[in-house]
DNA sequence: CGCGCGATTGAGTAATTTCAAATCTAGTGG
DNA sequence: CCACTAGATTTGAAATTACTCAATCGCGCG
């Protein structure tokens, strides 16, 4: 548990042992099984969430009561309903498992102690969400530049492992196409 | 100019004049006409630019020569190809004006070594980049989630000062549907 | 007046959705 | 080991939406 998140962090800032036993105060652990909720649409949202390991998405249901799914989280992944926690408004987003997971929750103001207190942190997370933005853009442009068929193909590409184990009802939420659509692209 | 960007980074930050100084001797101004272009597809991308006044477009070509809109920036607008800068690739976005713009131009080590200077703009570009990350959440929902009629009323009420500014053909490119389209929306 | 650009309109085509039904699969209990 | 069920996936056919390509319109500017 301790070692996943800081291999993680690791990987971008190097950290003392006593450096990071302060980070890692800063979490909170939180075991949740396959289909459980972390989130529910309406909840006011306090915390971000890093996965140790399991697997969560993250939905919108609309007017009709289709699922669009915002993303995936599996281990190293991290996730909540942004909008909701940085605006400090009610949750738009559900977030479930889809598998037994565990996480490591960390508050708003947390975190914004622990960047203020360890430098070190606040350019992790500067670098961790410049490179979300990045992910982001290219989500982006593959919705607005690539049918169906194409998207599929990128996503199997980008994600393998996630493609493994999410089902293909799950994966055209997350494209912007209907499971029968998907079923079609041989 | 200086006030432009002074204005805007205490929006989050609060700065004493010699930290401005100090942040704004990082940065170079330059100044481009209309239909100029910021950045080439192909070009390797060292800066991140802030837009002071003017307005560009950020854009993708797909192999048909259809153009795709990845974003706007007009004035306190932040852009450049983030991937291209981030990853130290080639440029796969152009950047041109849509006006006569001034711009402040920041290359990435500058940037990491202010941020490392002054822990305040480590904390004002960490969450310039959270609320970045947050919009593009918000237009990947739109794009799963609305038909082309929807996106364009929210694209209008969301930046009703870009709707008077830009062509239709633009909004297109950038909701992602054809001019003909948008334009039968009545 | 006429050019040029953006916006609109029309008609036919392609992609995707909808709704319904059929098929497949993994896990459960007998 | 087999039958049964719930969930996931696939298939079919019709309806809808958006696209393409071509033609037309409207307006500002030289």
């Amino acid at each position: 548990m301790k070692e996943v998140l800081r291999k993680h962090i690791e990987e971008i800032v190097p950290l003392t042992d006593d450096q990071f036993d302060i980070v890692f105060s800063y979490f909170k652990p939180k075991k949740l099984k396959k289909k459980d909720f972390l989130v529910k649409q309406g909840d006011s949202v306090n915390c971000e969430y890093f996965v140790v390991n399991g697997l969560v998405k993250a939905f919108y249901i609309d007017d009709e009561g289709k699922d669009h799914i915002m993303q995936f989280a599996m281990e190293n992944w991290w996730v909540t309903d942004y909008q909701a926690l940085l605006h400090k408004t009610p949750a738009q987003l559900d977030i479930d498992c889809l598998e037994d997971t565990k996480l490591l929750c960390i508050t708003l103001e947390d975190k914004d102690k622990l960047c203020a207190s360890l430098h070190k942190m606040e350019y992790f997370f500067r670098k961790k969400s410049n490179s979300g933005y990045v992910a982001l853009q290219r989500r982006i442009l593959s919705l607005l530049n690539n049918d169906a068929k194409e998207r599929y193909e990128q996503f199997m590409s980008l994600y393998p492992s996630l493609y493994q184990r999410v089902s293909k009802t799950l994966i055209a939420a997350y494209l912007g196409v209907t499971r029968e659509t998907l079923s079609r692209l041989a």
